[in-house]
DNA sequence: TTTGACCTTGACGCGACGTCAACGTGTCTA
DNA sequence: TAGACACGTTGACGTCGCGTCAAGGTCAAA
């Protein structure tokens, strides 16, 4: 057989089988005058045998390894690990398909974002444009909302119902005006310290609490852990240095307070 | 934040942000005056969103297509596809890791070769080293099991079971004799006719009209099928000339039979 | 003789990055 | 002030299992 026959008998391209002879996984026949290799049966043996294993999934250079020698001893260890591997596989596509269904009953909900329905709740609840300090809750709340996994989500969702009650949500929008309104303001503004306070005594407790323990800023001690990164200076960036001074108050002040 | 600090926080590595730049999946950010990217916090939002995309095994240009202008629409077609995608993937593992099952049975019952019992049952009735044409038999059996789905295979192996009879057994010994002998003859010796009519006597007539069926050099007129290759050529190459002519002579015997 | 089907070797391309090179920048320490 | 060290920049090559094209040589048929 010339390789087209032999490529052709077994289901494979001719690229195919001398791709395995560059491997060494099939051994080179023998070549005729005009140069173009002669094979024989026991080779279609051979290529059928490689083309079962590595159709099971196992890459070349395990075949390679599994048929190298002894056939039956590795065959065995090797056909083994690869039916767990592939369970794992199974595992794992299942779990993305869960966690699609998810995103896909979100998505029917709130077409325009990602988030789960009840932050879209809570993000419906902010002010719309205008309020740049607003804008930055919502830029946060949206990557938590893509980032946290769900039971935490769960939990700081919880926590932050109260919030969009009436009358929390009025005053909350005051707050954000406020904030607004510093965008201008010195870091020593004496609204500053003013505002801090009114923004602490408008946190619940638990979510007090909540905050102290994952916002880096608000951990004991200077910046000592490289976790913490620049989380201060990143907000920073987006607001103005009165408004990150509110921040920074704020968070000493509920640290305190836990 | 820096590039660095971006990559830590959603957790991939600063190649793949820089890559996601390069395929215009993520906007390039302002640049500081020493060259540096600056990032703002809707960048890690946009991040966030692209690795949870990802991960659910949407390829990266499939990302762009869906996040390019109209999330909504577009997204919830891709991601009812990505699902289907998904789905067809576990159930080919699934049959992967049902083939890859009867096969482990095959290796622990038979360590050295890839065939089924059966098969290995029929293989080890056949004459040993020493018999050329039974090497050329034994390499054909095992090509065929490697090859042939398991349903065609059952009902080869259960043609070939009579043959497998102590005193068929026997006779089929004898003839694999007699085609030794011929290993030196000329194709018009007179043994080469009387053999092949033993050797057609021999074959029940069931498995004669599968053999006539299935090997291209029985089926009607000159090679005119590409499909067909040419096996008896092929064969030849295996055997002496002699031992081919009794092939040949023993299709064309079948055929008539059929 | 020319076509057309086959063969030869060699090289580039894919997808989603990892890894290394060669270099500039910023911060901390001796 | 110098050096170490961590970080940033661009660019190029490697991965895996081949597909695909390039530029030729070989062979049977029209």
């Amino acid at each position: 057989m010339r390789i087209g026959e032999l490529a052709a008998l077994v289901g494979v391209s001719t690229r195919t089988v001398r791709y395995y002879h560059h491997l060494g996984l099939l051994p080179e026949p023998a070549r005729l005058a005009n140069g173009y290799r002669e094979y024989r049966l026991r080779d279609s043996v051979a290529l059928a045998r490689i083309r079962h294993l590595a159709e099971l999934g196992l890459s070349l250079e395990e075949l390679r390894d599994a048929l190298a020698d002894d056939e039956g001893r590795d065959l065995r260890e090797v056909l083994l690990e690869l039916d767990a591997e592939l369970a794992r596989q199974q595992e794992a596509i299942g779990a993305r398909r869960d966690r699609l269904a998810t995103l896909l009953a979100e998505v029917d909900l709130h077409p325009d974002s990602m988030v789960t329905g009840d932050m879209a709740e809570v993000l419906r609840h902010l002010p719309a444009e205008g309020s740049t300090f607003a804008q930055v809750d919502r830029e946060l709340l949206t990557l938590v909302s893509v980032m946290a996994d769900p039971a935490d989500q769960a939990r700081m969702l919880k926590l932050m119902r109260p919030l969009t009650e009436p009358d929390a949500l009025a005053r909350g929008h005051a707050l954000y005006a406020r904030l607004d309104d510093l965008a201008d303001a010195e870091p020593d503004d004496h609204r500053v310290a003013v505002l801090a306070a009114d923004l602490a005594a408008h946190i619940p407790d638990e979510m007090a609490r909540l905050m102290v323990a994952n916002v880096p800023a608000a951990r004991s001690g200077p910046v000592d852990n490289a976790d913490d990164g620049r989380w201060l200076e990143v907000l920073s960036g987006e607001v103005s240095p009165a408004q990150a001074e509110v921040f920074r108050l704020l968070m000493t002040m509920l640290k305190e307070r836990a």
